[in-house]
RNA sequence: GGUCCGGUAGCUCAGCUGGAUAGAGCAUCAGCCUUCUAAGCUGAGGGUCAUUGGUUCGAAUCCAAUCCGGAUCACCA
C-alpha cells in the first residue's frame, strides 16, 4: 500500500487538474504537511503555490478541491480550507483496515529486494590500542545504517579494514620489548587489547622523556623528536616488519592477535559484526598498478624527482602525491587499491566509509582520482562523514590518557542500569541471568541510542562526569514502552482477528495510527541519508504517544470489547514496530523491567 | 589564506526539498499511583533561530556578506 501521505499528493494532484484542466500539476509538486493540532484535520495540502498560476483565491481553491477528493477518495472524511491551507481528514475506516491487514506483521516496514548492492565499511581499528568512546560512534552508525539498508531491500556488505600494520604498531612492539619482561594477557590478566594499549602509552611517555633528555643535553626539539633512540628504533622495527624478518613478523602476529582476541569480546558485546575483514597488511601494497595505468592514461605525472602526482587544481583542490620519490605507496595509493579490490570482490552499487570528518578532503579526493582514473567503483563511493566526539576539554588523545575506553563505558552503563532497576525495585523476582540479560540491554541500548540519536554529521560533546540519562529521550524510555505493551499483551487472551469499527477512532488512537502509518517513510529516508537519528527520532516520538495514550485509555477495562479488541490490536502493532526500529539501531527490546 | 562543516530555550538536540503561533528531552516549578509496569503521565515558566542585507505572498529553512567554533589543505595515517 502506498503511504497516506504519497496517495494525497497523486490525489490532489488528480483533483487539480481536474477541475483546472489548464493547471498540468504533478503529485510532486503538491506540498502535503501534517496538520497543526490546533486545526480540525491529519494532513494539510499547502494552496499557496497554486493559488497564483490558476488564478483562484485560497478560500475557493480549497473548497473545489476539498469538495472534489471527498467526492472521489474513501480516504477522506471531511475538509476545512483556513488561510490557503487544506486540512483534510482522514478516515477511520482506512486506517481501521490498514490495522486489520498489518497488525500482527513483525517484519512491517521491511522492503523486498531491490537488487542493489552496497558496502558499508566501518569500524576500522589500529591494532595498537582498544577501542575508545569515539570508536564506538562509528561501529553503531556502521552497523546501524547496514541493517536499515537490508529493511530497505539492500544487499549489504559489512566490511572492516583492519589497520594492522605501520609505525604505531611498531611503538607498542618496541614498548613491549623493552618493558614487557614477557608479559601476555594470559599471564597479566589484561585484556589482549589493553595490554597492547598499555605499552603503546609506554612508548609515548619514554619518547616524552627521551626528548627531554636530548633536549636538555643541548639538542633542539625538531631534531630530539627525530633521534630519540625509541623513535629510531621503532622505525627500524617498521623496516625489518616490511623486508619480511622472522622474528619481527612473529611478534607482530602475536601482539595482533592478542588484540584481536580482544577487539572479539568487545565486538561480541556490543553486538558489532561484519561480513568481511580486510587487513592493511594484505593490501597496503595494492595501488601501485593503478597508478601505472594512470601514468599510462596521463591522467597523472611525474616529477623531476620520480614521485608521482595528479593535478587537482582544476577542481579547487590541490596536487595530491600518489607514489613517494623513492616509489613506496603513500596512505592515497592503497586506498586507491582498497577501492578497486573491494569492487573486484563484490561489484556492489555503492560503497560506503563510515569515517570521522577530519577525513572529509581524503574522502572527496579519494573519489575524485577513482572518477578521473575512470574506474568502475568510483562513482558509487560515498563517505558517512560523523562528527568526532569530544570532552569538555577537547579531543581525546589516546597519546595522552584522555581518552573514555569503550569497555568501561560499556561496563559504566551497565552498572547504571542494574543500579537503577534496583531502586525502581521491579526486577527482584527475576532470575539472576534474566536480571543480566535486562541490565546489558538497558545500558548497552543507552549508550548506543545516546550516540544514534544526534545527526551524524553534527560532532558531540561528551562530559564523563555526567552520567548517560535513562530518562526522556532515550532508549529506556523506548524499552520501557515495549515492556508496558508485552504487560498488556500478557494479561489479555483474546482471540485475534478482524475488529469491526463502529465508534469510531479517539484521537490518541488515530494519531498513534497515522504514526505507524509514517514507519516505512521514515526507514527510506533514514536510508536515502544514510541517517539513524530519524529511527530514534520516530521511535521515541512513538513510544510518547503510546505513554499518552495508555495514561487515557485503559486496554483491559476499554467501553466496550470491539475497543479492546481494536486496542489489543493497536498495541501488538506499536509494539512489533518499536521492537523493529529499535533491532535496525542495534538495541534490544525487554519484555519486562 | 583556500576549501568544507557547524551556530535554534540555561544544557543536549529536532525542525532545514521555503508554509499556519519554532518543537522535544534534561534541569526548575506545580499536579497525578486502591484500577493494564509511575524507568510513566499532565501542566507552567523559558527563544533577537549568531548578525546584517537580499529573493518571496510567506524565510530558522534559499542566496550574499560578516562574526564565532571546528576540521582540513604533509614525500603522515
Amino acid at each position: 500500500m502506498l503511504p497516506i501521505v504519497a496517495q494525497i499528493k497523486i490525489a490532489a494532484a488528480q483533483a487539480i487538474n481536474h477541475l483546472y484542466p489548464a493547471a498540468a500539476v504533478t503529485d510532486e509538486t503538491i506540498l502535503v504537511n501534517e496538520t497543526k493540532p490546533e486545526f480540525a484535520g491529519d494532513y494539510t495540502v499547502v494552496l499557496f503555490p497554486f493559488v497564483k498560476s490558476l488564478r483562484q483565491n485560497p478560500a475557493v481553491l480549497g473548497k473545489a478541491i476539498g469538495e472534489y477528493l471527498l467526492a472521489h477518495y474513501p480516504l477522506f472524511t471531511a475538509h476545512e480550507t483556513v488561510a490557503g491551507f487544506l486540512n483534510l481528514t482522514v478516515a477511520d475506516t482506512e486506517l481501521a483496515a490498514f490495522l486489520n491487514h498489518s497488525y500482527n506483521d513483525t517484519q512491517y516496514g521491511q522492503k523486498e529486494s531491490n537488487g542493489q548492492k552496497v558496502m558499508i565499511e566501518y569500524s576500522s581499528p589500529n591494532t595498537n590500542k582498544p577501542l575508545h568512546f569515539g570508536h564506538l560512534r562509528n561501529n553503531f552508525l556502521g552497523w546501524s545504517v547496514a541493517a536499515i539498508l537490508k529493511a530497505n531491500g539492500y544487499e549489504v556488505i559489512k566490511a572492516n579494514l583492519v589497520n594492522d600494520r605501520g609505525i604505531h604498531i611498531c611503538k607498542s612492539m618496541i614498548a613491549w620489548m623493552r618493558y614487557a619482561d614477557g608479559a601476555t594477557p594470559e599471564s597479566t590478566g589484561i585484556k589482549g587489547d589493553h595490554l597492547v594499549g598499555d605499552y603503546y602509552v609506554k612508548f609515548n611517555d619514554v619518547y616524552k622523556r627521551e626528548i627531554d633528555t636530548l633536549v636538555t643535553q643541548g639538542m633542539d626539539k625538531e631534531k630530539a623528536e627525530k633521534e630519540a633512540p625509541i623513535m629510531l628504533e621503532a622505525q627500524e622495527l617498521l623496516r625489518k616488519w616490511e623486508a619480511g624478518d622472522p622474528e619481527v613478523y612473529a611478534l607482530w602476529q602475536k601482539m595482533n592477535s592478542w588484540v584481536y582476541q580482544g577487539f572479539d569480546a568487545s565486538y561480541k558485546k556490543l553486538g558489532i559484526d561484519f561480513d568481511k575483514m580486510y587487513y592493511e597488511s594484505d593490501t597496503y601494497l595494492l595501488g601501485k598498478a593503478i597508478v601505472e595505468e594512470g601514468l599510462a592514461k596521463g591522467v597523472l605525472f611525474k616529477k623531476d624527482n620520480g614521485s608521482v602526482w595528479i593535478d587537482l587544481t582544476a577542481d579547487g583542490l590541490d596536487e595530491k602525491l600518489l607514489l613517494r620519490a623513492d616509489g613506496t605507496s603513500v596512505y592515497m595509493t592503497q586506498d586507491l587499491g582498497t577501492a578497486r579490490l573491494k569492487y573486484n570482490d563484490f561489484h556492489m552499487d555503492r560503497s560506503a566509509y563510515v569515517i570521522a570528518d577530519e577525513q572529509n578532503y581524503h574522502m572527496q579526493v579519494l573519489k575524485l582520482i577513482l572518477q578521473k582514473l575512470g574506474e568502475p567503483c568510483a562513482e558509487g563511493i560515498y563517505h558517512l562523514s560523523y562528527g568526532m566526539v569530544e570532552l569538555p576539554s577537547g579531543r581525546m588523545k589516546s597519546r595522552e590518557g584522555t581518552v573514555v575506553d569503550a569497555d568501561d563505558m560499556v561496563a559504566e552503563m551497565i552498572a547504571l542500569a542494574r543500579e537503577q532497576a534496583l531502586e525502581a525495585g521491579k526486577t527482584e523476582d527475576f532470575a539472576p541471568e534474566e536480571q543480566e540479560r535486562l541490565y546489558d540491554m538497558v545500558g548497552l541500548g543507552a549508550l548506543k541510542f545516546y550516540l544514534l540519536r544526534v545527526e551524524p554529521r553534527k560532532k558531540m560533546i561528551f562530559d564523563p562526569k555526567e552520567s548517560i540519562d535513562l530518562h526522556g529521550f532515550t532508549a529506556t524510555f523506548i524499552q520501557y514502552a515495549h515492556v508496558r505493551i508485552c504487560s498488556v499483551l500478557r494479561k489479555n487472551e483474546i482471540a485475534y482477528g478482524q475488529f469491526t469499527l463502529g465508534e469510531g477512532l479517539a484521537p490518541l488512537e488515530k494519531s498513534l495510527l497515522l504514526k505507524i502509518e509514517q514507519y516505512p517513510s521514515i526507514l527510506d529516508q533514514a536510508a536515502k541519508e544514510y541517517n539513524p537519528s530519524l529511527v530514534c527520532n520516530y521511535a521515541f516520538q512513538l513510544a510518547q504517544l503510546f505513554n499518552s495514550f495508555f495514561a487515557v485509555h485503559s486496554i483491559n477495562q476499554a467501553e466496550s470489547e470491539e475497543k479492546r479488541q481494536l486496542r489489543l490490536m493497536l498495541v501488538t502493532m506499536i509494539g512489533n514496530v518499536i521492537r523493529h526500529a529499535m533491532s535496525l539501531l542495534g538495541i534490544e527490546v525487554p519484555q519486562k523491567m
